[in-house]
DNA sequence: GGGTGTTTTCTACAGGCGTTGAAAAACTGT
DNA sequence: ACAGTTTTTCAACGCCTGTAGAAAACACCC
């Protein structure tokens, strides 16, 4: 149909144009949705007011993305595979750093943390963005559950095993409402105030 | 107009009726309206939704609270103020049982949760989705402080001068801050399970 | 029973919603 | 330059939304 090809430009010309025009469309409706769904939720957001916002047609977002669910959980996805992305190549780092035994919890802790506090994502707009939108997602009796397992669970269940391996001790499910008590700060924070403090 | 009167009954009969035709059709609407908020969100609820849950005509709910965000508000503000009240006594009972000096940090905080965390709201179901809702409402960035601040302000401005009282040395600041991340902690807990542990 | 004020129902409006299909445009490879 | 594919536009569809106005049902007082 529409998707699996990468194709990147598209315009094929100045190599940077105006702020609005710039970027390939699709992206740009990502973001535009990206920032009006963390504002006002899924049911506060008009596919209009995403189009008119992203500078694109009414159509053009059910074009690319099939529906309005279809675009909100491709906002989901496109960050939250960078961030797997990211948090699985930490946890390797630190795994493979401290040789036999494994990490300690310390470590596997702060290799969970440390790609969603970088400065990288700090910086970008679109990031606290998409933080924003998840800590509303996450604190929705709807959504809840649901799309946090959906984008997270398999990552997540692998820093649970290593942690086990790491404490023990420690019965299982400690760990697991230490974790979600660690998630419902983070979320708070980024609900809050957008930042961190 | 329309307000003012507190007129009980209305079916003058039987004393109990059906669950569904008991209670007044304007406190039906309020229950069915908290029930649903809580769960979807302003945006996430149609007045038809409301008014069908309520067993009532589609037009009731307009014509009692006038528009859908009257509405809202008076689902907000219907437990706002029995909970204020209840807080508001228990800071006069507890600063009278302290005498000259003012009542401890800790017994002020008390005064603070306890009607919060109190059995007969616990038990009973109207108050858990009030609660739901209210961490919903302040989580959003929408309506996040606009609302809160409506409802609450003018009590939490209390509790903070009998803090600064009872804590001098301590900066209005910190104050502040402590009582964010005390009502973030309970907004939480209440959004994410619906109950305490 | 008639008069008065409130509550409830019925019906409908105007507008916004998500979505679609076909035409136009842009881009591809040859 | 041409055919094929993908992207973008235009215009519209049917549906549902919040809300209002007129009429009906009800309660109350004299």
């Amino acid at each position: 149909m529409t998707d699996g090809k990468d194709k990147a430009a598209g315009s094929a010309g100045t190599g940077q144009e105006g702020p609005a025009a710039s970027r390939p469309r699709k992206d740009r409706i990502l973001d535009a949705a990206e920032a009006l769904f963390a504002k006002h939720g899924f049911d506060g957001v008009t596919m209009r007011q995403v189009a008119m916002a992203a500078s694109v047609d009414v159509a053009l977002p059910n074009y690319h993305f099939g529906s309005k669910r279809g675009l909100f959980d491709a906002v989901l996805l496109r960050r939250a595979e960078v961030l797997n992305r990211e948090r699985l190549q930490a946890l390797e780092d630190c795994t493979k750093a401290a040789g036999s035994g494994g990490p300690a919890a310390e470590a596997i802790i702060d290799a969970f943390l440390r790609p969603l506090l970088s400065d990288s994502h700090a910086e970008e707009e679109g990031w606290r963005h998409y933080y924003e939108l998840i800590a509303q997602v996450n604190n929705s009796p709807e959504w809840g559950g649901v799309l946090m397992t959906k984008y997270f669970d398999p990552l997540v269940r692998r820093f649970m095993e290593a942690l086990k391996r790491a404490l023990p001790q420690a019965d299982e499910a400690d760990i697991y409402w230490c974790y979600h008590f660690l998630s419902g700060a983070l979320t708070l924070t980024f609900a809050q105030t957008g930042r961190i403090d």
